[in-house]
DNA sequence: TGAAATGTTGGGGCG
DNA sequence: ACGCCCCAACATTTC
């Protein structure tokens, strides 16, 4: 190869710099880089969300000034991926791509596809592992099998079976002589518009600088109560490096280098960064699952499911998704989750279980909703997490665990403190009642300020009902 | 990474 | 002093 022929760094969801081997690779060969990003909504790769699409807009700009920095360029591009590469190619006389590995099916075919089309136009391709501590195929049973469990699986999984080393940032990338054509990424309407909701969004910092600042603020403050404070909506005391880890602005071998060296600062802390550790196992269990079961975006992985009364409820299904349930905890998620583009995670877990267990509306209408307005809305975790809470899943909870929404919530927010943060509405009752808002006295709130069915709807169900009814449905599918 | 129903135990009130 | 009942507290099982 000449040394003028360039290479191109195909970027996915491996927005960053560092630890990016596939960009090191290149940088290393000395050859002219091209640094590139489509946009490809032809594939059978599926669709980013809504929030995931506002995200890509300013990840894309934060790596597009992280190049520059380096004197490179990031090209934009729209349209297929293998004519976009084909055309690139042709364009600029490149001989070589590189890019990180995706797992799900569609986009492993279409990477396949790609592979083979330019090795047979002499380009030479190479692919890397950014996204995951280990390669799903890496990871087997005893018997030579994939897991279905999580905790056998990170037994075996938790150990490092190679380096697991992050590696640095390229130097100076050599730019290509010419000029490419790149897209106006403002071209592309990531952001939206009329109207433009992401108003709420603004605390977050896409991009591969904000993912270190998250990562950074967790270790020094937050990680070392991480097993107690996880589970208080109220309190930010998880990580939120979901939607930095699905775009790749940091990888999990950067994390689990970070802990691993804030863990040795404090003793003490282990058993609760151990627990935060366990949630990366969680990502990578559901990767592995999801790679050795490629169609669970649709099928049930037990497919006892398949048989499942799921109810048509319209109503329902929109009182949930705008947060108008009647249940203060959950009406506090959804709209959290409608107003940020992210929802704490314990709340996650009751609102799933309100909508497949309460109202028994389908996990997979869950799931869409979520991959929309989600800005970590990942796959294979989207996926397989609501399987998890519909029963359906790996590991999943039984079927017959059904949350109890006014339980959850006196627990996990005692004093209500998530709820009127999010249904401000309530915010004049007392702790003591505010996941019950129906038990209290007339009298009580009118000075709260409260008409029930008018500022806050009266529960859409009764719960001990729909328990009951769920676990019938349930009882139906083992006969 | 549940909740509810059911079972068991033991302290205290009481005749 | 003793048996009886009640029931809270905890444990187990069931869904």
């Amino acid at each position: 190869m000449p040394d003028s022929a360039p290479v191109i760094v195909w970027f996915r969801q491996d927005l960053r710099l560092r630890d990016n081997p596939a960009l090191t690779d290149a940088a290393g060969l000395g050859r002219p880089v091209i640094p590139l990003y489509i946009l490809d909504e032809t594939a059978d790769v599926r669709r980013p969300g809504a929030a995931s699409r506002w995200w890509l807009d300013k990840s894309l700009r934060a790596l597009g000034k992280d190049i520059e920095a380096l004197g490179g360029r990031l090209i934009l591009r729209r349209g297929p991926a293998a004519r976009i590469l084909a055309e690139l190619v042709a364009e600029t006389g490149a001989e070589a791509v590189r890019w990180s590995r995706l797992y799900d099916a569609a986009s492993v075919a279409r990477d396949v596809a790609i592979k083979a089309k330019l090795a047979k136009a002499g380009v030479e391709c190479r692919s890397f592992n950014a996204a995951l501590l280990n390669e799903p195929w890496e990871v087997k049973t005893g018997a030579g099998g994939d897991y279905r469990v999580f905790t056998p699986y990170w037994r075996t999984a938790r150990a490092p079976a190679g380096d697991r080393a992050p590696t640095g940032r390229p130097g100076k990338l050599r730019a290509p002589a010419g000029n490419t054509g790149s897209d106006p990424l403002a071209s592309w309407s990531l952001h939206p518009t009329a109207p433009d909701w992401s108003k709420g969004f603004e605390d977050w910092a896409p991009g591969e600088a904000g993912a270190q600042r998250r990562l950074d603020g967790f270790l020094d403050d937050v990680a070392c109560r991480y097993a107690t404070g996880r589970d208080k909506p109220a309190v930010a005391g998880t990580s939120q490096l979901s939607p930095h880890l699905h775009f790749g602005e940091i990888g999990p071998r950067q994390i689990w280098a970070a802990v691993q060296g804030a863990a040795v600062r404090q003793q003490a802390s282990h058993p609760q960064v151990e627990t935060f550790l366990e949630e990366l196992g969680w990502r990578e269990f559901n990767h592995h699952v999801f790679y050795h079961h490629p169609n669970l975006t649709g099928q049930n992985l037990d497919s006892a499911f398949d048989a499942f009364p799921w109810r048509e409820d319209a109503e329902g299904l929109m009182a949930w998704r705008r947060g108008r349930t009647g249940f203060p905890i959950v009406d506090a998620g959804m709209r959290q989750l409608w107003a940020t583009g992210w929802m704490h995670n314990r709340v996650r877990m009751i609102a799933a279980s309100f909508l497949v267990k309460d109202l028994m509306i389908d996990w997979r209408i869950g799931e869409a909703w979520f991959w929309d307005t989600l800005v970590d809305a990942d796959l294979a975790n989207n996926v397989l997490n609501w399987q998890w809470v519909a029963g359906s899943g790996a590991d999943a909870a039984p079927y017959f665990r059904v949350f109890n929404p006014t339980l959850q919530g006196r627990t996990f927010d005692p004093d209500g403190d998530y709820v009127r943060r999010w249904v401000p509405e309530l915010a004049g009752l007392p702790g003591s009642v505010i996941h019950e808002p129906w038990r209290v006295p007339p009298e009580a709130l009118a000075k709260a300020g409260v008409e029930p069915g008018v500022d806050y709807p009266i529960p859409i169900i009764d719960h001990v009902s729909a328990r009951k009814r769920a676990l019938a449905a349930y009882r139906g599918l083992r006969s």
